[in-house]
DNA sequence: TTTCCTGCAAAAGCTTTGCAAGTAC
DNA sequence: GTACTTGCAAAGCTTTTGCAGGAAA
């Protein structure tokens, strides 16, 4: 991911693109953990000292609005954000960490549920479906 | 739900069986709302004038910790805690609500993720899957 | 040049914790 | 009697907000 790519992306998504968005858009893009606010911002801040924490909230809120970014509800803790959109499965571990499911098992997973199972859930609550999380609660074998 | 056999669940799993106990797992049994702290602080005083919030969440916490409830992570606010402890599914509307979806097409969500690939999962990842959530997310049509 | 964004600090909201008194077992 | 729980207040952490200055379009 380059600053001109995350700069397209923001445009395409009906954002302003400034420097502090695109920095962390480019933080959450590079990495396959789903930090945290404030683990964004330290990441942020090692290049750009002036980097204020509520702009990192107030970006992650405009990113995630726009469809650029998912943020994933923590039981414990800060809220983590996600640059993959995709839907794919979470595996929560018991310390609160949040892990992808592999692609192509999240993918079974996800084929799993069938289409027309979600229009008829659609019918009968009257809403519209936006998209479907699956979260796995797991335990690791050594804790 | 009586208050005997809430005194009951609260010993058979562990845990001692006081009255604040008794009205917290009381207020959370008797709705199907997925109330979070505050509101069931505010239940349980309008009989138990003296009761606190910090004794909610202690509570709220051993429930959880004990298989009595689940907390439901929120992606807005404050989490929000359910006393029906079976894998059913939930929706999530664009305003921050939880709610339950209906039974029976709760268990054809689940019903379609297959053991198997559990297993398989659980096999690839080294843990042992404790449960899955499905959440959908969902816009009302009126908003 | 208009509108939106940033940075700072302060506030707000949610949750946990320390401790003395009280209660379950 | 012992160990755990409660209630209160205070602290802790996460997130939002007001506002003046600054940048994007």
């Amino acid at each position: 991911m380059t600053r001109q790519k995350a700069k397209q992306l923001l445009r395409d998504h009906g954002l302003r693109a400034t420097r502090q968005r695109e920095d962390v858009y480019l933080a959450l893009a590079s990495t396959k953990l789903h930090k945290c606010a404030d683990e964004l911002f330290e990441t942020v801040r090692a290049n750009q000292p002036g980097m204020s924490l509520a702009t990192v909230y107030n970006t992650l809120e405009a990113l995630a609005a726009s469809g650029l970014c998912r943020r994933l509800p923590n039981a414990t803790g800060a809220s983590r954000y996600d640059a993959d959109v995709s839907e794919h499965a979470h595996l929560v571990t018991a310390d609160g960490r949040v892990v992808d499911v592999p692609m192509d098992l999240s993918n079974q997973l996800h084929s799993a549920i069938e289409p027309t199972l979600i229009r008829e859930i659609e019918k009968r609550l009257g809403v519209k479906i936006n998209g479907l999380s699956i979260e796995l609660r797991g335990a690791d074998p050594r804790s």
